[in-house]
DNA sequence: CTATGAAATGACAGCTACTATCAAATTATG
DNA sequence: CATAATTTGATAGTAGCTGTCATTTCATAG
């Protein structure tokens, strides 16, 4: 019984909450909105509110997209090299979004864009995100999961999206974008090229 | 008059306040540490505790290395490769460090390694001077301060030594360690390679 | 040296995110 | 239906942080 009236019920609440979160952040801002309010208009008590996110923040920053990347990066051909998986893999992700999924997602990315506190946990998560990529991208490269080498080049592809995939757009940003990054690396490739041991 | 009585004192009070922080915070750990607490140590009030330092955070974030490093690479000779001119820019000025500043400057990085929220702030920090040091690149490179190819070069500087630097070391890092960035961006370059337009 | 203005400080009050506890209500199970 | 297990809400409390205002401390002009 993994969809018992428990879990249904539950999925519900948290929904609710998120819903009426994201409705009171974009009519009258993040800060203006306390968390009493949030759980009023969910119907909920505030107790509950944290029980189901530990912080105000997080009911705007959840998001699980991680596991999804992962799996597209592992289902990109053997012979494709590992950087270009990983574009791939992402840009396979983001193709798969449906028209109402960007909608939201564009609103979450506008908060971001808008509170710096927000902002600042949102590239927090994708720095801690780093790990789990680094594993992905070992498994490609036949090394140790803690090889050095493939935390540098991980280290490398997400300072280059953090530094300039965000701020570079002013709506949110598209599939497309994923090739201004291969452009990026590109021209990092190139500034790397002098560098003698 | 640069340096009256009314701005000694304030540097006096400055570094009371952050001396105590820092004894109380590896006494008796920082979330048990309260800022009332940290305002009696240094016999100060809690007003004026929060007219110096902004959040109970950055009584130990503070830190101007910044400028130091921007000034330094700015000194590096003009032949050499933008790269090396980064590294051996950091390289320079942990080298001038003294014991003394070793020493704090190891407490503070045992801080951030112990109390996740600081490290958080901290790699944050990291982050926003991405904008600092995209501008000398840019000079070095003498292209406009927001040429993407410059952003996504220090968005890979940085990444690399965030992904790579920080969680290797057990004792905070010294400046010996740059090397071992070098190393791994060279292993970078590498994998960027089969990169083709 | 004193009077005047500016800046720094402290005391106080208040808001809100977040935690802990425990009893009441809801759902699962035999 | 009865009992056990979860979920929920009410309540109280802590602490970070903000704002205000009177008081003190320092700078400068006369």
């Amino acid at each position: 019984m993994t969809s018992g009236l428990r879990e249904r019920k539950k999925a519900k609440t948290r929904a609710a909450i998120r819903d009426a979160a994201m409705r009171l952040f974009t009519e009258q801002g993040y800060a203006a909105t306390t968390v009493e309010q949030i759980a009023e208009a969910a119907e909920v008590s505030p107790s509950t509110y944290f029980r189901y996110f530990p912080t105000k923040e997080d009911v705007v920053l959840t998001d699980d997209y991680d596991p999804l990347i992962v799996e597209a990066i592992r289902n990109q051909p053997a012979s494709t090299p590992v950087v270009e998986a990983v574009l791939q893999g992402m840009r396979d992700v983001f193709d798969g979004f449906t028209e109402e999924e960007w909608i939201s997602e564009h609103r979450r990315q506008a908060l971001f864009r808008v509170v710096p506190e927000l902002r600042a946990r949102q590239q927090q998560q994708t720095l801690d995100a780093v790990d789990m990529l680094a594993g992905v991208i070992a498994e490609r490269l036949n090394v140790p999961a803690d090889d050095a080498g493939a935390r540098a080049l991980t280290g490398a592809l997400v300072g280059v999206m953090l530094a300039f995939l965000y701020p570079h757009n002013e709506a949110g940003f598209h599939a497309d974008d994923f090739d201004r990054v291969r452009t990026a690396l590109i021209s990092v490739r190139e500034h790397l090229a002098p560098l003698e041991p």
